[in-house]
DNA sequence: ACCGCCACCCAAAGCGCTTTGGAAATGATT
DNA sequence: AATCATTTCCAAAGCGCTTTGGGTGGCGGT
């Protein structure tokens, strides 16, 4: 069923029919319900491709999901911001369209994308520190919101980003308070801005107090179970042998628990360990009494506003580019501990 | 940059252009080869709501994803499922368009994307056991490929599974082999088709050997890590505390693993544990030494296959859906052994 | 009785592409 | 030199919608 059979069918013109279900205000309230009434019996959708030709609108957003090759790894907070996005979307008549592209491939997708006319934004995941994506899809002129920051862009860009440093800085400080002066820092890639805030949020902390930056405490790599299980085994066994770990994703602090606990010890008790959570919904860090200690934030909240912010950002290009820094909570949970070495103080 | 304009550019015809540009033969290689050129210069990328409404094809395969509302969960083994897709059809100039939706509206959407003309094709998600989806898809015309299966359904479509029911007979059977005879089953909410079938197929290895279905060994839920751990507590301080547990995901055998230690006790050891593991690409279950035992099985290949099968189903409907099933492979891992009072013997 | 003004509706153009049904030019055949 | 098949190109229609720029009829005001 198109709109000129509808048109037919209820012996008005296509004008009058488009024009009563678009809630123009030049048609009859009699004629419009009676349109409406029948467009709804009819099931008539009005056709995508058809309308975005007409209106010069695509009534989508692209998400260009990065995915690293070399393990072919996608990110687990994509699945709940994509949620929260999605949620956004549907609501205001939005399709998501979704492109997985390979590491530094991306500039590619955003290009076709934007060049075929099937999105009207974009959202850019993952940036890195001077990413060239925000540049280019500035003078591409698409309106676009990263999900977190790229600290060598100087030009303002719509951003939505959790404060990773100041999250990163107080949970180291929470550890020195604890008495840990040997803090170790498993973090996600470097190259990624999200983690050399976290990482720069750690350094603050202990330069604050005129401790001494290790290299040696220091890890960066994909986030995954293994290498949180690794970067332990690994540290555990070298002598000065940290008394706590700060873990950039609750996937890797999994494994962190693991080299812990195969090791005899007891997280809390001999090992503090402190990790960033998404709030990934299967991965419910506890809602009574948290197994780790963590610092908090929803991505699912983040892919929520992120869109928002992008939708609205459409509606009126004019304005300057918003951004919007959420905090991250420090929630206590049971994996964090006076350090051991001051209990016999 | 549009075709006329390209055409404008060259002196030439849109007619030509589009011919040269979708390799028709009627244009001379000569021409062809100018007009490529001039398209790749000023970076033409054809319009594909134009094209869609000229060709009546979408370009663009739909992803229906269930989000349950009780936990706002989405279900992790999507990123990788569509990582997969994505791979596939990216490869075959397709779209993916991406919608999440609360449990049990998905028809709607289902009714909506193909209505608007957004897709050409559509994967269906998470099947339960009388899917109305796979009646109402058929008689929409809609070209779909179900990743999984749905029992109750008995009219033919086109489906992709792993072969559930087998996998855990033979995993039930490897730990009755080891002497086990309280089995708990933690599986997935069994309205979910993938799960009644698992549960057949633990059923079907006790029942071979004469042995009682006991209700308080099963479990049935959203594979939470929460979940897992609950679960394990509760049926640890039972009597007749279970000796082995069959886990439907790796997510949920986190939580198994974590109440099984906090309670001194060790996998492989005291308590044997074999899960589902999709291959999750961060979830790795240990290449050399996977810790849990476990039926294997790549979503991601999965996600490749089905769309492959879509695509073709696309392009030849008439042949009779295509079926697949996926053998799941029984790795032994660390968190199995002889059950304890066996040893005993 | 005439004018003007709404309220309501319509015909047709246009969005950027594909595709049909030729036409013009070229070369081979008689 | 005339004929005919190829090759190479083109004009125009059409996909389903929105939107511009009117029309038509009924009403109150003069």
């Amino acid at each position: 069923m198109n709109l000129r059979e509808l048109a037919q069918n209820l012996g008005l013109s296509q004008t009058t029919v488009s024009r009563a279900l678009n809630g123009y205000p030049e048609v009859n309230e009699a004629t419009r319900a009676r349109v409406v009434q029948a467009a709804e019996q009819h099931n008539y959708r009005p056709n995508t491709r058809a309308k975005g030709l007409a209106t010069g609108r695509a009534m989508a957003i692209g998400h260009v999901i990065p995915m690293s090759k070399q393990h072919e790894m996608v990110n687990p907070v994509f699945g709940d911001f994509i949620a929260g996005a999605g949620e956004t979307y549907s609501r205001n008549g939005y399709d998501m369209v979704l492109s997985l592209v390979e590491d530094g491939q991306e500039e590619k997708t955003y290009r076709d994308l934007r060049g075929k006319g099937a999105v009207d934004g974009l959202i850019v995941h993952g940036p890195k520190s001077g990413d060239a994506r925000i540049a280019m899809l500035d003078d591409l002129g698409v309106p676009f919101v990263v999900h977190g920051r790229a600290s060598a862009v100087t030009t303002p860009y719509a951003w939505l980003d959790v404060n990773n440093r100041k999250a990163f800085r107080r949970a180291t400080d929470f550890l020195l308070d604890l008495g840990h002066r040997r803090i170790a820092l498993i973090n996600g890639l470097e190259e990624l801005d999200f983690a050399s805030r976290r990482r720069a949020g750690y350094e603050e902390a202990l330069t604050a107090r005129d401790l001494p930056l290790t290299p040696a405490y220091m890890r960066s790599e994909e986030m995954t179970e293994r290498y949180g299980y690794d970067s332990v085994c690994d540290l555990l066994d070298s002598d000065a042998a940290p008394t706590a770990f700060l873990v950039s994703s609750m996937i890797t602090a999994i494994g962190v628990r693991r080299a812990i606990e195969e090791r005899g010890l007891r997280m809390g008790r001999d090992i503090s360990v402190i990790t960033h959570d998404d709030a990934l919904s299967y991965f419910k860090n506890g809602e009574d009494a948290p197994i780790f200690t963590a610092t908090c934030s929803s991505v699912r909240e983040a892919g929520r506003q992120a869109a928002q912010m992008l939708l609205e950002r459409i509606a009126k290009p004019h304005l300057p580019p918003p951004n919007r820094l959420l905090e991250a909570q420090l929630v206590v949970g049971g994996s964090t501990g006076p350090a051991p070495t001051s209990r016999t103080d």
